[in-house]
DNA sequence: TCGTCGAGCATTTTT
DNA sequence: TGCTCGACGA
C-alpha cells in the first residue's frame, strides 16, 4: 500500500484528486514524478481504477522508462505493465499501427528520420529547380514542420506573401507529402498530425480510445504543441486530465511547444483545480536563490518562488577563463579536486547549451583520465554506418521505403550507380509504380545486361531475407546472418582510412546488434518490426543499466538535463551569444521589451541552475573558437542577474586585480606549457 | 563506375 | 573547425 504520509499537504491533495481536470504547477525539484506515481497507483489502489484505463504521456522514451519503474515499485510490474505509459510519438504511433489503413497508408508505414526527411526535400528542391535559390533544405522543411506542430495539412498552408521561404515551402509541402505517401513513411510530426485527422475523421476509432482511456496523466505539459494540445482535447472529453508542468522549464519554444497550453488550460478545461507545488526538496538555499533571481526576470509566467526548508549551503563559484580550452582544464583540474575530497564521478555533470561545447571538456577529462559519459542526442543512430544497416532492415519491413532502398542499392557497391538510378527513377515516374516495383521489373528501363543482372540478384537477396526474418525466431541472430552474408564489415574496413578507423566503425556495427540483444530480451514477442519501431522513436535502451550503474561524469545539454539532478553542477560557457544564444539575441527587441526568444533562453539557465543540488559552478571564457577562429565574448546577462553576494568572495564581476593576475599567471603557464610541447 | 581531392559552407536545442 | 558536395581523373 502507498503511504500518503510521507508527501506534503499540496503533494497529498494532488495525489488524492478525484475526478475532472487537474493543473499541477510543479517548480523544479518539487517531487512531481513522485506525485504522479503516487496519483497513479493511488488512482489504482484506492479508487478501484482498472490498470488499462491508465493513459501516462511523458517527454522522452527514457522518463517513460523510468515512470514505469517507479509505479512498479508501487503497485507490482503485473500491474505497470498493464498501463499506457509513453510519449506521445510513441503513442501516436501505436495507435497508427493499428488504423492507419483507414487514412490510405499501409500498416507497415516506416518512421522517416531527419536525415531521411532531408534527402526527400533536397530531391524535391532539385525537381523544382530551386537548387541554387538559397533555399537550405533544413529552412524548408523547418517551416513544414512548423506546419505540421500547428495541424496545417499542406491546403490549409497560406503562406505569407513577402517571405519568400515560406512561398518555397508551400510549394515542396504537398509534394513533400505525396513523396512520404509514395513511400509509404510518416515523419515525425505526421505521427500527431496523422493521428489528429484519424480521430477527427474516424469517431469510432477515437471513441474506442476514450473508452480506454479513463485517465489521462501528461508530464512536462509546459513543453507540449498545438497537435498534442489538440489530441489531448479529444481524448480527454471525459475531463480526467491531470497535466504537470512548469512554465518556467518550456525550453523547446522552437519545436512548436506553446506555453499558451499551460498558461491557459484553467481557461480551457473548466472546473480545473491548480495546485501548486513550490516547495524545493533538491537544491540549497542559494542555489534557489540565484535560480529564482534569474528567472524572476522574465515577464510571461505564472508568479511562484521554489523555496527550502534547507540551509543555505555552500556559495556558488564562478570560473572565468581566457578562453575555452583553459575553461574546459580548470572545471577538469576541478573535477579531480573534487574528486580526492571523496565526491564519486557520477555526481557531477558538466552542463552546456550546444552540443558542439563539449569537445574542449572531452579533452580534458581524458587528459586527466576522467571517466565521462557523454549524453549526446542520437548520434548513434545518425552514424553513417548504422544507417546503412538498418536501412536494409527497414527494406525487408517495408520495400516501398524508398529513401532506404536507394541507401543500400549500391550499398555494398554492386555496380549500381547513379545514371542507372536515374534511368529506373524515370521509369518509376513513366510508370507511375514505385521503386521496388521497377526493380521486379526493369526490362525498359535501357540498363545494360550487367547491371540488369546485379538488380535482379538483389531483388532476390531482399525476398530471400524477407523469407527468413518471417521465419525467425531469434532475430538477433537473423540480423547478425544477414550482415555476414552482405559482407558489411568487410565494406566498411574497405573504405575506412586506416585499420583502427576500421575498427572502430565496425563497433557500431556491434553495437546495432547489441541493441537487436538489448530489445529482444527485454520483449515478450520481438519482432522486426517491433525493433523497427524502437529505433524509429529513438528508444535506445542499449545498456542502459549498466549505464545507470557506472560510475563517471556527464556532459549533456542543458535541454537534455531537464529532469535530472546532480550534487555538482559545471553550467559552463555563461556567454553573451552562447546563453543566451546567438540566434536568440538576435532576434531581440520585439513587442514593447517582451520577448519570447530571451524569455526561453532565461528559462534554459534556469534550468541548468536548478539541476544542482549542493554546489553550482558556473564558468565563462573571454574568448572562444568559432569556425577555428577566436571571438571575444562578454558575460552572460544572466549572469549578472544573479546576486553578487551568492558568490564567493562577494563581487566577481567586472575586473579584479587579483583575478588579472591570476588570468595572467594562467596565460603564462599555458605559454610555457605550450613551449615544453614544442621543445618535445 | 569509383575514388580522391579541394573548395566552400555551416553551426541550437530533440521526439 | 570539420564536414558535404561537386569536379575530375583512372
Amino acid at each position: 500500500m502507498i503511504d500518503l504520509a510521507t508527501l506534503n499537504p499540496q503533494q497529498r491533495a494532488a495525489v488524492e484528486h478525484g475526478e475532472g481536470p487537474l493543473l499541477l504547477l510543479a517548480g523544479a525539484g518539487s517531487g512531481k514524478t513522485r506525485v504522479i506515481t503516487f496519483r497513479i497507483a493511488w488512482l489504482v489502489q484506492a479508487r478501484g481504477v482498472a490498470a488499462e484505463q491508465i493513459l501516462a504521456v511523458t517527454f522522452t522514451n527514457k522518463a517513460a522508462r523510468e515512470m514505469r519503474e517507479r509505479v512498479a515499485e508501487l503497485i507490482g510490474s503485473g500491474q505497470a505493465r498493464k498501463m499506457t505509459i509513453s510519449t506521445f510519438h510513441a503513442l501516436c504511433s501505436a495507435i497508427l499501427r493499428q488504423h492507419i489503413q483507414r487514412l490510405g497508408y499501409r500498416r507497415n508505414f516506416t518512421i522517416y528520420d531527419a536525415a531521411d526527411q532531408l534527402r526527400l526535400v533536397r530531391d524535391l528542391l532539385a525537381r523544382h529547380d530551386f537548387a541554387g535559390r538559397g533555399f537550405a533544405a533544413e529552412q524548408i522543411l523547418w517551416v513544414i514542420s512548423d506546419c505540421k506542430n500547428r495541424l496545417l495539412a499542406p491546403e490549409d498552408f497560406h503562406p505569407a506573401v513577402n517571405d519568400p521561404l515560406q512561398q518555397a515551402a508551400a510549394v515542396i509541402y504537398p509534394d513533400y507529402q505525396q513523396g512520404l505517401r509514395a513511400c509509404n513513411a510518416v515523419d515525425f510530426d505526421d505521427l500527431l498530425l496523422l493521428t489528429h485527422r484519424l480521430f477527427l475523421e474516424h469517431e469510432d476509432v477515437l471513441e474506442q480510445c476514450r473508452q480506454r482511456f479513463r485517465h489521462i496523466l501528461v508530464d512536462e505539459y509546459q513543453d507540449t504543441n498545438t497537435a498534442q494540445y489538440q489530441l489531448l482535447r479529444l481524448l480527454a472529453s471525459h475531463g480526467n486530465l491531470c497535466v504537470v508542468g512548469d512554465d518556467d522549464q518550456s525550453i523547446y519554444g522552437w519545436r512548436g511547444a506553446n506555453l499558451g497550453n499551460i498558461l491557459d488550460f484553467e481557461k480551457d478545461f473548466p472546473g480545473t483545480r491548480t495546485i501548486r507545488l513550490e516547495q524545493n526538496y533538491r537544491s540549497t538555499g542559494t542555489i534557489l536563490e540565484a535560480a529564482n533571481a534569474v528567472i524572476r526576470r522574465n515577464s510571461r509566467r505564472k508568479e511562484k518562488a521554489l523555496w527550502t526548508a534547507g540551509g543555505a549551503g555552500e556559495p556558488l563559484e564562478l570560473i572565468e577563463a581566457p578562453d575555452e580550452e583553459e575553461e574546459a582544464r580548470l572545471v577538469a583540474e576541478r573535477i579531480q579536486a573534487e574528486r580526492y575530497r571523496g565526491r564519486r564521478w557520477r555526481e557531477m555533470a558538466i552542463l552546456y547549451r550546444t552540443n558542439v561545447q563539449s569537445r574542449p571538456f572531452e579533452e580534458q577529462l581524458r587528459y586527466l583520465d576522467i571517466p565521462y559519459r557523454l549524453v549526446g542526442g542520437q548520434q548513434f543512430f545518425d552514424r553513417k554506418e548504422v544507417k546503412d544497416a538498418v536501412a536494409y532492415l527497414k527494406v525487408l519491413y517495408n520495400p516501398r521505403d524508398e529513401i532506404s532502398l536507394l541507401r543500400i542499392l549500391n550499398y555494398p557497391r554492386r555496380g549500381i550507380g547513379p545514371t542507372s538510378v536515374e534511368k529506373l527513377i524515370a521509369l518509376c515516374n513513366r510508370r507511375d509504380v514505385s521503386l521496388w516495383e521497377v526493380l521486379r521489373d526493369p526490362d525498359e528501363a535501357g540498363l545494360t545486361d550487367q547491371v540488369r543482372g546485379e538488380i535482379a540478384l538483389f531483388v532476390r537477396l531482399i525476398d530471400t531475407w524477407r523469407y527468413r526474418f518471417e521465419q525467425a525466431d531469434d532475430l538477433q541472430q537473423t540480423v547478425r546472418q544477414l550482415f555476414d552474408e552482405l559482407g558489411l564489415e568487410a565494406e566498411i574496413r574497405r573504405t575506412a582510412g586506416s585499420r583502427e578507423q576500421g575498427d572502430r566503425r565496425c563497433e557500431f556495427l556491434q553495437d546495432v546488434l547489441n541493441a537487436v540483444g538489448a530489445y529482444q530480451n527485454r520483449e515478450t514477442a520481438p519482432s522486426l518490426a517491433g525493433f523497427l519501431e524502437k529505433v524509429s522513436l529513438l528508444d535506445d535502451d542499449r545498456r542502459e543499466d549498466e549505464e545507470d550503474a557506472e560510475d563517471a561524469v556527464t556532459l549533456m545539454s542543458l535541454h537534455s538535463s531537464k529532469g535530472l539532478e546532480f550534487p555538482l553542477v559545471f553550467l559552463v560557457g555563461m556567454e553573451e551569444g552562447c546563453l543566451p544564444h546567438r540566434k536568440s539575441v538576435d532576434a531581440l527587441e520585439v513587442e514593447g521589451g517582451f520577448d519570447p526568444h530571451l524569455e526561453e533562453e532565461r528559462r534554459l539557465c534556469y534550468v541548468g541552475i536548478t539541476r544542482a543540488r549542493e554546489k553550482l559552478v558556473l564558468t565563462r571564457a573571454a574568448s572562444r573558437r568559432k569556425r577555428g577562429r577566436p571571438e571575444m565574448r562578454e558575460p552572460s546577462r544572466f549572469l549578472q542577474e544573479i546576486p553578487e553576494r551568492l558568490f564567493t568572495g562577494g563581487a566577481v564581476s567586472g575586473p579584479s586585480p587579483e583575478r588579472e593576475e591570476e588570468k595572467d599567471r594562467r596565460a603564462k603557464s599555458f605559454f610555457s606549457d605550450i613551449q615544453s610541447l614544442l621543445g618535445d
